[in-house]
DNA sequence: AGAAGTTGATTGACAGTTCAGTCAGTCAAA
DNA sequence: TTTGACTGACTGAACTGTCAATCAACTTCT
């Protein structure tokens, strides 16, 4: 019978909701092991990263390998969702969403240096712990194809007869390869420049859509 | 006055000599850290797969951080020996030197799990621990203007007008990228079908000159 | 040639530290 | 008052690094 008093409509959360504490938690635990590497990650580290007791980490995930499959998990979802956002908000020509997916995978909310270390840490565990593997498999498959189907079109939509595979495989591996340089490299490149970097490998493929500064008569042009 | 008695010629090792062993625990550090991940690599571990007592690895090493910074001088000079190498034994003309180093980055010396494994794992520590990058970055810096070299010269010699550090960029970090693919994927395509993926690349850079299954007319056949 | 001594590789027990995980108890929101 | 988030001390295990003792190869002396 009490009623509501005054303004409780969002539930206004305890000290922290459980999924907001989680999420701060995940970044944590990326700022970790982006600036201490996988094999200096703690939990104490973590948690003095985020404010809190290492027993909460504990709290909230059992074990810490739990923590760092969930924290893979999240940074996988994140991608998966950037890159599907991307294709969603594009248009529907080939040519448009081949640049969508490029344009992605140099968003700021995914090429910044607490993910490309973390997965560059991941990547080097992946064979140690087929959880790893298993967990990215499924996303980068769904990545893989939609990216072959989007080659397939554009042979069949512009005539070009480039080798599908190959083609997405290329424009794939040569963004991951300037990641890979972004990070390890002494002076790299700039990110301008390794978006270019991908644009050229899409203009030797495509040139009828695209130079080395990214698509050509981007769309019909009004 | 002794004379040698009858054939101590290449002097006899102790137990082993000190080059030997520090080889030989190399050897066990890459394949614990690509079987087991940096974060879970330790002296016991790399000891055990040596056959031999962690203490030994200490008494060689001094520390386990310098053991890994060594280590990871054992492969960045295996991979430089081995591109340079090739690149003795080719042909002068440009489109020699640079099929021989494709063809070096996928030789199994360089291109195989305990190494491809490692690379990444040191990369993802590479942040955190300058001394990785630094001592890489010589030899990278060096592998890079070698190869921007080569590409200048595809552009002298053949009339190509492709911008050489752009066309250098593109074929290193497609083999990287071959490279990261193989270790990563659940269901990685072959070796060969990665060296074939590196020289589509070069044949969309270089057409007259190669092929997606590699050089054409190689050199001047009799 | 054989004995004794020297050098340096190698071992394994030990100490000190760090860290993951446990748990009893506190605190804040409802 | 109840529920669930949160803390911090504690434990046991694992790991790095130390060290005295051992052992094998080689040198020197007889």
């Amino acid at each position: 019978m009490t009623e509501p008093v005054s303004a409780p409509p969002t539930r206004a959360p305890r000290t922290l909701s459980r999924d907001e504490r989680r999420t701060q938690l995940f970044e944590a635990t990326l700022s970790t092991i982006a600036e201490c590497g996988l094999s200096r990650t703690t939990l104490t580290e973590v948690a003095r990263r985020a404010g809190l007791s290492h027993g909460l980490v504990l709290f909230h995930f059992e074990t810490k390998d739990k923590l760092l499959a969930e924290t893979l998990d999240y940074i996988s979802d994140e991608y998966a969702n950037n890159w599907q956002t991307a294709l969603a908000a594009a248009g529907p020509a080939p040519e448009q969403r081949l640049a969508a997916l490029v344009d992605a995978d140099y968003n700021p909310a995914v090429c910044r240096p607490s993910r490309l270390y973390s997965w560059c840490a991941y990547w080097g565990e992946s064979q140690s712990r087929p959880l790893y593997q298993s967990r990215c498999g499924a996303n980068d498959e769904l990545y893989n194809t939609t990216f072959e189907a989007i080659c397939a079109d554009m042979n069949r939509v512009h005539g070009y007869t480039t080798d599908p595979v190959r083609a997405a495989r290329l424009i794939r591996i040569t963004i991951e390869g300037t990641w890979l340089e972004l990070m390890t490299m002494i002076n790299p490149y700039d990110q301008q420049e390794a978006k270019m970097t991908a644009w050229t490998c899409a203009s030797y493929l495509y040139p009828r859509h695209f130079g080395p500064d990214g698509p050509l008569k981007p769309a019909g042009a009004t």
